[in-house]
RNA sequence: CGGGGUGUAGCGUAGCCCGGUUAUCGCGCCACGUUUGGGACGUGGAGGCCGCAGGUUCGAAUCCUGCCACCCCGACCA
């Protein structure tokens, strides 16, 4: 198999998906729009899911795991849940698979048939509050902050690798509070735990906001997002944090006895995050040559090729590049050194550029003369010959320039791609040459909302939390607006 | 589920319109040798129910019917 990739600006989407598969991330499994995470793709999300639970957990939550099968009539209970959700999902209908007559194939047993459906969870909102209906009593039991790490199915007519699949991992926290307030507090932190690991740790500035009426998660009162800027200019929700007000308390009927005896239903917030991040990651900073990750969530951080001509030349290096390797390592840092001969250096280059490792180090028998190395960085495909001496610090420093730069360079983009705009003419002409967030005044209602979507098949990504009020007129309408909102066309 | 398209080796493909030797080519894979500072080269080799099931025919990858799968555009969506 061919290792060149489809350049971006020919075809954006096809880039993604060779990008995806040759970097070792993922591949369809062949099973309607169910993907597999491979390995080198797996210990990116794992990386992710490490800080961010290291971030649940400072900020008072705790793990649990409910099941993955959820009776129907769990979810008949929250209508305006259902009315937003509910609809594709796997169903499960017997229990038992038998032998056909002929001998030759497993069949369903019809005679195995459950009385009561079971949804394999598209979210579990409904079977968590069946749950927390029982654990919750009092004002003391409160407030309630359990986070889960699970795999949830929708049964998307149309998939794409991590942004979109049948089956995805994700987290999912789900909180009961005293107060309206406290919820509120909750969903707003939880938010920005979300924009600040994206920033730092992924290096992807996201632009935080409120979701309209229209976009809302079913069953929320108001929902926040973290709204990203891919490369070809299309939006990419990353995160969303919900006050769910008290919607899922009176479907579960979950009540508290306040401290004065009155009984109250509890206020709740949701929160989650998926595999689809990895989706921003690859489509926000990699490049031709393939993936480009921060060195925060690179599994490999820095990789060791040798160049040599006979075992003697690869003995004496491998003796350098052992002390480099315990160096970094000392210092926290990951290191590869690939010494497999049926490779050349050539090949080895491109093949970890692909995946987009922060640093290599090449060392030669010149640098064996000369105590150098040659120090390549996969950001910005510069390289350097640079002395042995010192050359920990040198890349520790440099894999945190690496992180910023990466950080910089993509808020650049995403902010060189808001543009103002208060005609509807510039509106679809920005859209369809420009791309990116279009900041426009709009009169607040879903019937626009709708109209622009069917007109220009943008969306009002979020307004954002630090709009300024500002009287105008809607883009499409003329009607009074005090501020802008953005809108894109998204994944 | 509506509209369009495609199924040939692990991957990408030619052949199909107009039926006829042993199904084409590239990448990858295996063996040996020479190579190794940006995806090496040579020689040899393995690998195919041509999506599945029927039909037409002396003969089907090719024509016909049905089914299935996948892709693109809608609807759905983290």
């Amino acid at each position: 198999m061919s290792k060149k990739l489809t350049k971006r600006s020919e075809d954006y989407s096809k880039w993604y998906n060779e990008l995806v598969v040759k970097a070792d991330l993922a591949e369809n499994s062949g099973v309607r729009g169910m993907m597999i995470i491979k390995p080198y793709g797996y210990a990116i999300w794992e990386k992710m899911q490490a800080e961010l639970d290291k971030m649940f957990k400072e900020t008072g939550h705790q793990n649990a795991y409910f099941p993955l099968l959820i009776p129907k009539s769990y979810f008949t209970k929250e209508a305006s849940h259902v009315e937003g959700f509910a609809k594709e999902c796997a169903v499960v209908t017997h229990y038992r698979l038998k032998t056909s007559e002929d001998g030759k194939e497993i069949i369903v047993d019809e005679k195995a048939k459950l009385e009561e459906e079971l949804i394999i969870r598209p979210t579990s909102e409904t079977i968590i509050w069946n749950s927390y209906k029982k654990w919750i009593q009092s004002y003391r039991d409160l407030p309630l902050l359990i986070n889960q790490w699970a795999n949830v199915m929708r049964w998307e007519m149309r998939t794409r690798l991590f942004l979109r699949t049948a089956e995805f991992l994700w987290q999912e926290g789900h909180t009961a509070h005293a107060t309206s307030e406290e919820a509120v507090k909750e969903a707003e932190l939880m938010h920005e735990v979300y924009a600040s690991f994206l920033k730092n740790f992924m290096a992807i500035p996201v632009i935080k906001g409120i979701k309209t009426e229209n976009e809302r998660f079913g069953g929320a009162i108001e929902t926040y997002t973290i709204e990203a800027l891919m490369q070809d200019g299309k939006a990419l929700q990353a995160g969303t944090s919900h006050f769910l007000g008290q919607n899922f308390a009176k479907a579960f009927d979950v009540k508290f006895a306040t401290k004065d005896g009155k009984k109250e239903y509890v206020w709740a917030t949701s929160w989650g995050v998926t595999t689809r991040l990895i989706g921003a990651l690859v489509m926000t900073h990699s490049d031709d040559n393939g993936l480009v990750l921060p060195p925060n969530l690179a599994p490999i951080q820095v990789v060791i090729v040798p160049i040599h001509r006979n075992d003697e030349q690869l003995d004496a290096i491998s003796v350098v590049a052992n002390n480099i390797m315990k160096e970094l390592r000392a210092q926290g840092v990951s290191v590869k050194f690939d010494d497999n001969a049926a490779y050349k250096p050539g090949y080895k280059f491109a093949e970890y550029e692909l995946k987009g490792v922060p640093l290599r180090i090449a060392i030669g028998p010149r640098d064996l003369e000369n105590g150098s190395v040659e120090l390549a960085r996969r950001d910005t495909l510069t390289k350097e010959f640079t002395q042995q001496n010192g050359l920990t610090d040198k890349i520790v420093g440099l894999l945190k320039e690496i992180q910023d730069s990466l950080y910089e360079k993509a808020l650049n983009f995403r902010n060189e791609h808001i543009t103002r705009v208060d005609d509807f003419a510039e509106f679809k002409n920005i859209l369809e040459t420009k791309g990116g967030f279009i900041s426009a005044h709009w009169d607040g209602t879903v019937e626009t909302e709708k109209e622009i979507k069917k007109l220009t098949k943008a969306t009002i990504r979020c307004i954002a939390l630090d709009a300024e009020n500002e009287q105008g007129k809607c883009v499409l309408t003329g009607s009074p607006s005090v501020k802008r909102v953005l809108f894109a066309k998204a994944y």
